[in-house]
DNA sequence: ATGGCGTATAACATACGA
């Protein structure tokens, strides 16, 4: 089975090149972020024509998630952090999957920047939540994956030039902290425990031809828990969309599970 | 230090992203 988590910018902005994605990958599970619409002007009936189910936690013009499934997810949430400033960012579902309930988190972290403002503070609040809600999941069922834009730059090796990003939202040491304060509570780096040293870009800029010059980081993460490490096969930085006309900044992730 | 590009909006300039 392939889970893959990919932040969109845009759902419908990026509706042909989601389709073709789909149509040429077939992914079971797909986690998008930044679908920047409201459920009501959602694209349920395109994804559908491809066979996909879309459970959809949408907002008018920014954030915004969806998990769309071929097969069945069940207790779907919406509702599992208190975000202060109410923004779309975590739908969660449970799957069956060779006798487990697998719970599979759908995430767009705060990106955070500027450093200096109420969005830093933001991000670490939510940061915080986050890991308030995991230690209470884990709970209640060890088999957790999350999957999606966590707008955190793991290492200085995820992104390629790790000096002018010290004193970003998205590499501080304070917010790497927090990163690894989650794999601390049993999780894993599906991407690095596969691949300790192969670089992992997951979002090139748009801007100064970041693409063609691979200047990328990896801030697309699946993190799986312990109980199910065993059941990851393999992991796959999927860099065909982001090579398409029209494409997102992100790429998506492919998590094969056995 | 700035701006480069892309998306969205009761908009035609501004907010946001990373």
């Amino acid at each position: 089975m392939i889970v893959s988590s990919w932040n969109v910018n845009s759902v419908r902005a990026r509706l042909e090149n989601i389709k073709d994605y789909l149509k040429k990958f077939s992914p079971d599970i797909v986690l998008i972020q930044e679908i920047k619409t409201e459920d009501k002007t959602y694209p349920y009936d395109e994804i559908k024509s491809l066979g996909y189910e879309s459970y959809v936690f949408g907002q008018k013009s920014y954030n915004g998630v969806a998990i769309l499934s071929k097969g069945k997810v069940n207790n779907i949430k919406n509702d599992i952090i208190k975000d202060k400033n109410k923004q779309s960012r975590i739908i969660s579902s449970e799957l069956n999957y060779k006798k487990k309930i697998i719970h599979l988190i759908n995430v767009y972290i705060p990106n955070g920047n500027p450093v200096d403002t109420d969005k830093y503070t933001y991000k670490k609040n939510w940061l915080d939540s986050f890991i308030k809600l995991l230690k209470l999941s884990l709970k209640k069922n060890q088999n957790i994956i999350i999957g999606g834009d966590f707008n955190v730059i793991p290492a200085a090796e995820d992104v390629y030039n790790y000096k002018s990003f010290e004193n970003d939202a998205l590499y501080r040491l304070e917010i790497r902290k927090k990163f690894r304060e989650i794999l601390n509570l049993g999780f894993n780096d599906a991407y690095r425990y596969l691949y300790p040293d192969i670089e992992g870009y997951t979002f090139w800029d748009y801007m100064r031809g970041a693409w063609q010059k691979n200047n990328g980081m990896r801030i697309d993460h699946f993190l799986v828990s312990n109980s199910l490490i065993k059941n990851v096969k393999d992991i796959k930085i999927n860099k065909y969309p982001r090579g398409k006309e029209k494409p997102s900044d992100h790429t998506p992730i492919e998590l094969e599970l056995i």
